[in-house]
DNA sequence: TATTGTTATACTCTATAACTATA
DNA sequence: TATAGTTATAGAGTATAACAATA
C-alpha cells in the first residue's frame, strides 16, 4: 500500500491532511455559528480588512483565495447582498472591479476573529512544545514556496482556476 | 488583525492551511484524471484495500473517512455502480452492512497509487531537508492526537457527522 | 487579441429529517 | 429504546462556457 513512501512519510502525509481537515472543520463551524460565514467568505473579508484602504481588485482576491473567477463572483454577490462589501469599477482600468470592505464587514470580522483565533490556538498551538513552532514554520514555509513555484504536472494554460469540480 | 496570535503563529497557521489545501487540490486532480476518483472515493477504496479481507462495516468507514452517514451511502452507491465495491448485510448483525472492495477496485487503487505517491513525494517531501520529516511527524502526530481527543466547544450529542453544509 | 468580470447552466456533494429494520 | 443504514429533499458551492466590455 505504501508504494514508494516510507511508513514514516506516509504517516506524516496522513497526519498533515487530517490536521488540516479537522482544523478547517472546526474553524468553519465556528465562523458559521458566530457570523454566518463560510471559511471562504471569512478569508475574503479578512484579506480585504488587511489590505491598504480595505480594497482589492477581484483578480487579486481570486489569486489569493484560490478560486475560479465565477466562484468569486458568486461569493462576492453573497457578501454584497449582506452589505459586508461593495463593488465599484476601477477608475484606472474600466475592466477591473474594486472590492471594498464596508464598516459592517470590518465589524463582523472583528466580532468573529477572537473566537476564530481561540480555535486555532486551542487546536493547533496548545499541543506544541517549545521550539515546535519555529521548526514547523520553517518547514511549512519552505514547502509552501516550493508548491507555489511547482507547476502542476499537466500545466494549465493559465493558472487562474483552482479547486475541484 | 492578529488578535492574540503572534506573527509567527499566524504565519504557521496560514502555511499549514495552504499546504494542506494545495496538496489536496493536486492529488485530487491527479486521482480524477487517472482514475475518475474524488479524493474521498480514493480514501474509501484505499481503506478497504488496506483492511483485513478487504472489508469494513459502513459505520467503520464513516468514522474514518469523516462523513455523514448519508454522505457515505451516496459515495458507496457511486462506487458500487462502478463495481469497485460490493455491499452485503452482515451475518453477525443484520443491521450492519459490510462493504468489500472488488478485484476491480483493488486494480484501480493499484493503478492510481503510484502517481498519487509521486505527487505527494514531489510536493511534500522533496523540499524537506534531513531531519525535517522526523520533526514534522512528531509534532503533527501530537497535534492530531490532541485534536481527536479535544471535543468541539459545542459538543455534539454524538460525533458521527462532520464537514460543513 | 488579450484581459476582466458576469451570467447561465449543470452538476457534485453534503446535511437534515423521516423512515425501515434489527438489537 | 438505541443502533445501522437508506432515502427524499433541499441547498450550497463550483466549474465550464458563452458573453460583454475594456485595453
Amino acid at each position: 500500500m505504501t508504494g514508494g513512501l516510507s511508513a514514516e512519510e506516509l504517516g506524516a502525509y496522513f497526519a498533515l491532511m487530517e490536521v488540516g481537515s479537522l482544523l478547517q472543520y472546526a474553524v468553519d463551524a465556528h465562523l458559521r455559528a458566530e457570523g454566518d460565514l463560510s471559511y471562504v467568505q471569512f478569508q475574503i473579508l479578512a484579506r480585504l480588512a488587511d489590505a491598504p484602504e480595505g480594497r482589492l481588485r477581484m483578480t487579486d482576491l481570486a489569486d489569493g483565495v484560490v478560486y475560479s473567477r465565477s466562484g468569486l463572483t458568486y461569493q462576492a454577490g453573497l457578501l454584497e447582498k449582506r452589505e459586508l462589501i461593495t463593488r465599484s469599477s476601477s477608475p484606472d482600468d474600466e475592466r477591473s472591479v474594486i472590492v471594498s470592505v464596508t464598516d459592517g464587514g470590518r465589524a463582523l470580522v472583528a466580532r468573529v476573529l477572537p473566537g476564530h483565533v481561540d480555535d486555532v490556538r486551542r487546536l493547533l498551538f496548545d499541543p506544541m512544545a517549545d521550539g515546535d513552532l519555529a521548526a514547523i514554520s520553517e518547514v511549512l514555509g519552505r514547502i509552501r514556496r516550493h508548491m507555489r513555484s511547482t507547476p502542476p504536472r499537466s500545466a494549465k494554460p493559465r493558472a487562474k482556476n483552482r479547486r475541484k469540480g
